[in-house]
DNA sequence: CAGCGCTACCACACCCC
DNA sequence: GGTGTGGTAGCG
């Protein structure tokens, strides 16, 4: 939430600093569009935020780009375009010498890994067999954790030593399946290596490691997930829960660790650390190129002697196959695609927070004034405007998921619970547009307590259907609301850009789940919470940044 | 004119024994 | 000395 309340302020000092230093023409230069040229996108930025703006409204399938530029201070310009396009510039090797896809954060992607070691620091090291350990150890754990089949000769094994240095990307390439996004790899590496990771911790120096239980420490909540019906409906498929009694069955070696001291090695202090580096899974990770180079270094990421992935036939060259298979976020469409997640523990916990009360999901909105729905609102101030009492709506609040509208009241303050006005407390309105009724809550602790909730009464006719034909138009439809808002079941077109953004499978929980864990008191209370802040809210419509602007 | 997203590390505050 | 916080240098 805080992030992308963040990113939006970004986004917007940009955008205002980029007007100040290029003002808009005055003069207004009609033109008209050529649709008989073959359409061609090569667009720079220094930005990397305006960069995936314009990926955002671009019809074509582009894709960031991250260029070095200046030796020294691995600055870097952003290039959008097709992976077509961009290949027919790449192939001779003559430009763009230093270039690095830009894996986006919440994209599908593929599970990869970076490998590095100093050969210096570690003379009896041998690179070869710790890639072959490692792929082994990854492959078994795909099969404990997701039940995905694969071996060496599904891994595309680049190599960018150099004399010092031991260097090697591993870019899996599994058929069908594929991550939620490079976190959620990033979490799914860092739990299987747990072991590992505790040699260096607990072993100091006296080399006594610690012994630990499962095999996998901590298993997936939700793995995968099937896209098989997503044209037709909203069915996302399978989607179950692993627990740590169905892994016993699997015959794993859960009495004890798998031995993965050979992925401890020494830096050039002598410092212990994991051949595989940990530090590449972060958000928007610029990742090299195969036959790229960093730039002052001689070194570009070729194709390893052990390398074991072969290529299918094909029509395109062996070499752009190649390319395209390195590229992280190239994940290929594939209606029994399984998105697999991971989260941490630390998520987990979250989630738990999150649907235990605290705030809104991304899904809600909320406001001050009118809901989208002005002839509801005109019903509940019908509702509140009794015995010469004017009472008026104070805030409201809408539930996505459970087509809840929730109405705090100010100056009205009859209760039905008590059978009179209450003293203090001010009381809800609670419009039920899935049941087409409305009901009465309060505020009140005693009535709270209780978890009173008045008789339902059904919404006058005008209101349903009047609030149905709304629907149609001008309720927050996927066209008015922010991208990470729109309906996520329209993957075909965004998945082929590489970009897949899911609110649900960011909080790993879908509908039912949701209704089943909140009781609409606490919904209410949840209302109550958002009169905190936007970015407790998570989105602000588009069209308030505009104003803003 | 112009990179980005972290994490490891340090300084400091505060608390408790 | 243990624990939490906040800021930043520097790594990938």
């Amino acid at each position: 939430m805080k992030r992308k309340w963040e990113a939006k302020l970004k986004k917007i000092e940009e955008r205002a600093s980029s007007y100040e230093r290029k003002p808009l023409s005055l003069v207004y230069r009609p033109r008209l569009s050529k649709p008989e040229e073959p359409s061609s996108v090569w667009k720079l930025f220094h930005r990397q935020t305006e960069a995936f703006n314009f990926v955002k409204n671009c019809k074509e399938d582009v894709h960031v780009f991250a260029l070095e530029y200046k030796v020294g201070d691995g600055q870097r310009i952003y290039l959008v375009t097709t992976y077509v396009q961009f290949w027919f510039y790449y192939k001779s090797r003559k430009n763009l010498l230093h270039c690095y896809e830009v894996i986006p954060e919440n994209a599908v992607c593929k599970l990869y890994f970076d490998l590095e070691f100093n050969k210096l620091a570690n003379p009896e090291a041998d690179g070869k067999m710790m890639v072959a350990l490692l792929i082994e150890h990854v492959c078994k754990a795909l099969q404990e954790l997701y039940r995905v089949n694969c071996s060496a000769e599904d891994v595309f094994n680049l190599d960018s030593s150099t004399d010092e240095k031991f260097s090697r990307h591993l870019i899996f390439q599994l058929r069908d399946v594929a991550f939620k996004d490079n976190i959620h790899v990033g979490n799914f590496v860092k739990k299987i290596l747990q072991p590992a990771s505790h040699l260096i911790a607990s072993e100091s120096d006296d080399g006594i490691p610690e012994t630990r239980v499962s095999h996998f420490p901590e298993i997936p909540v939700k793995q995968g997930i099937s896209f098989s019906k997503m044209s037709t409906d909203n069915d996302r498929g399978e989607s179950w829960t692993l627990n740590a009694k169905k892994l016993e069955g699997l015959g794993s070696a859960k009495q004890s660790d798998p031995d993965l001291s050979f992925l401890v090695v020494k830096n050039s202090i002598g410092k212990k650390h994991l051949f595989v580096d940990l530090g590449v899974y972060t958000r928007n990770r610029n990742f090299r190129l195969y036959k790229s180079s960093k730039i002052g270094k001689p070194v570009a990421l070729e194709i390893a002697e052990d390398n074991k992935f072969s290529l299918t036939q094909s029509d395109v060259s062996e070499e752009n196959q190649y390319f395209l298979s390195s590229l992280i976020s190239n994940v290929r469409f594939s209606d029994t695609l399984r998105i697999l997640t991971c989260d941490t523990s630390q998520n987990k916990q979250k989630q738990v927070e999150y649907f235990n009360s605290t705030s809104t999901s991304v899904e809600n909105i909320e406001g001050f004034q009118g809901s989208p729905y002005p002839e509801i609102d005109e019903f509940v101030l019908s509702l509140v405007n009794k015995n010469g009492i004017k009472g008026g709506i104070r805030h409201w609040n809408y539930f996505f998921p459970e087509e809840l509208l929730v109405y705090d009241i100010c100056k009205y303050r009859w209760c039905e619970n008590i059978g009179r006005a209450h003293k203090s407390n001010n009381i809800m309105i609670l419009v039920d547009l899935k049941n087409e009724v409305w009901y009465q809550k309060c505020h009140d602790p005693v009535c709270k307590a209780e978890n009173f909730k008045s008789n339902r009464f059904p919404l006058p006719a005008e209101v349903c259907l009047l609030s149905l034909l709304k629907e149609e138009e001008e309720l927050p439809t996927d066209e008015t609301m922010n991208n990470e808002t729109k309906n996520p079941y329209k993957p075909s077109s965004t998945l082929s850009k590489g970009i897949f953004s899911d609110p649900e499978w960011d909080n790993g929980i879908d509908d039912a789940y949701f209704l089943e864990a909140i009781e609409d008191a606490e919904l209410a209370d949840a209302a109550e919470n958002n009169l905190l802040s936007y970015n407790e809210m998570g989105e602000i419509p588009d069209e308030l940044i505009t104003e803003i602007l």
